[in-house]
DNA sequence: GTGAAAGCGCTAACAA
DNA sequence: TTGTTAGCGCTTTCAC
């Protein structure tokens, strides 16, 4: 269990016999808590910056909070989640909290409860769950004892708050820009993985299912054409292969995520066909990946940072005391780059 | 302070109590210490179950272990990250180890602190630091009371392991291939960041100073050029546009890292030219998307997982206790795509 | 405004 | 093999 020595950690006690106080000042003055005088809190301050002190979180855990938020994601793969990182980081390190990843790798169940399971441990003061797939009522078990905000599910709970996107305003700008520009074939890649999220929570199941009604809608049924594969650059390469192979062909391919566009870009690529001469390809995230000139891919910009900045926010409330609910919803605006264009004149 | 109540959390007494033994032996059973009949594992394993007990992490970490390894990185941006995590992943979960990841941000050297800190201060058991830019003596502070392997530094230390790529066979590879396929005027996009590691530390500096090394070694010293903004799709494109800004122009790009090369493909295009026609591009990491038909793009691969791996076996060797330092590299192999062909005839 | 003392949930000596 | 007990470093009453 490896004993490596070295000079042992400074503690609270060590500060306040060095500054010549109780412990119970020093803790005060840590916690900026009410009922210091000017001249204790610069005294014990010295000792504190002199000596190098820095509290263990373990220690401030039995009694009160460990200033960390837990941040529960699928997967860092995904480059989107680094911009809600951005925007609850900037939020909450200025009121003294860490931000701590912890990956699920996936929407797995039991991984995924592994994973909060981790943080309620660790005893995060908050715990941000990025898109999570477990059952709402098991969600709100662990509301119930740690402030929670859930980040991208369609869904009320009366004990954790919820940040999303509005998918659906997303999905309806896809689509109306494409049949705008004369499509009638659109074909929809998607992710079916759910676990035991609710039918119409996942933003997936939201595009899909908004997508399928417009279709509806616009009278174009007979059209709608699903490939269900995943968010993902294989998943994006599969489900456009499939799509291309049917008869007649799609015009236009809507993948749900930017890194399935990607996947889609280089089927379509690879099979000797055309962006957007053949066919008209859109993305959602709005990657960075998506503006470089060479793939120039229409997509759907949610604004990640705004997210993350207002998970943040509202952590930091429930953490204050608030318990009641709040839902933050986004609206998404649509990017048109070169990967759209009207349908070929055949 | 938010002390919405819930239940009282079940703790090592309840286990105790109920399974009608002392506190000691449900220690001892969630351990697996040495000292325990099978009836009594059994009877106290019934009662966990049964009570659904999880220890809590900060009372643990007040006297053992707290089976967290803390990774640091600069940004979760980085794909390359995610193979380096789930090879680390594999490796430590079997041993009940949970990997918790805080950003530094970048190559700031005050974030950097405070995110290290910031795993020290949650008792991490041992710590993985991604790319740090902190100095060498100052890791080695932390290295000293916290088991640490350091990845894709090039250094010894002897405190700490090191786990890297080989960036001057990586390089060579790169420099290597384009010569062979007739270049000459090769030019190289890298980072300059560098905090206080050393002068010829850091990934980005070592394949600098080979890709130098290369060009005067083959009498091409006159078309060294280096382009020293960034490993981001930014830096690419902007490095990409001031090279080709040089008369006369170069046929090659080496890009220090994908997404630099994906930046510089983007300004290519935007410039009117072709690759491989007029200019070819490499970059590093073989990341996922290098490989799509319709990018293709020369990378060298070097492997994440292993390298993840390793990571997390050196570090549970040294929470087991050992103290001698550990160097391990990976060597790297040349993926040739479609971005690199012969310069064009003029 | 300040400090003494109890106690959070575990683990590690030590006794039985 | 099992249990008793002290104590890790903080925060929190509750006196003064």
């Amino acid at each position: 269990m490896a004993t490596r020595e070295g000079r042992r950690r400074v503690t609270i006690t060590d500060v306040a016999s060095h500054a010549q106080v109780s412990t119970t000042a020093v803790s005060k003055v840590l916690r900026n808590a009410y009922g210091v005088s000017e001249a204790m809190r610069l005294k014990v301050q010295a000792a504190i910056d002199e000596l190098g002190y820095r509290p263990q979180a373990a220690a401030r855990a039995m009694r009160g909070q460990t200033f960390t938020i837990g941040v529960l994601l699928p997967h860092i793969r995904n480059p989107f989640f680094a911009d809600i990182l951005d925007g609850l980081t900037e939020e909450i390190s200025g009121a003294g909290y860490q931000a701590v990843i912890v990956q699920s790798g996936g929407p797995d169940l039991r991984r995924e409860r592994a994973a909060i399971d981790a943080l309620v441990d660790r005893q995060a003061d908050g715990i941000l769950m990025i898109a999570p797939v477990t059952a709402r009522t098991q969600l709100e078990e662990t509301a119930k004892t740690t402030p929670t905000v859930v980040l991208g599910r369609h869904e009320r709970s009366a004990v954790y708050d919820v940040v999303l996107d509005d998918d659906e305003a997303g999905t309806e700008l896809v689509v109306e820009h494409l049949i705008a520009l004369g499509h009638r074939r659109i074909a929809h890649i998607t992710d079916p993985a759910g676990g035991r999220a609710g039918p119409l929570t996942l933003p997936q199941h939201v595009r899909a299912k908004t997508y399928e009604r417009l279709m509806t809608e616009h009278g174009l049924t007979e059209h709608i054409a699903i490939a269900a594969t995943s968010y993902t650059e294989e998943g994006g390469y599969a489900g456009t292969r499939e799509l291309l192979a049917r008869t007649p062909r799609p015009t236009a391919i809507f993948a749900g995520m930017d890194q399935a566009a990607f996947g889609a870009l280089a089927a379509v690529h690879e099979a000797g066909l055309t962006v957007p001469g053949d066919i008209s390809v859109v993305g959602y995230d709005n990657a960075r990946a998506a503006a470089l000139a060479h793939i120039s891919l229409t997509s759907v910009d949610q604004d990640g940072a705004i997210m993350g900045k207002t998970a943040g926010r509202l952590l930091l409330e429930r953490i204050q005391g608030r318990t009641s609910a709040v839902r933050f919803s986004v609206t998404p605006t649509l990017v048109p780059r070169r990967s759209t264009a009207p349908p070929p004149a055949g």
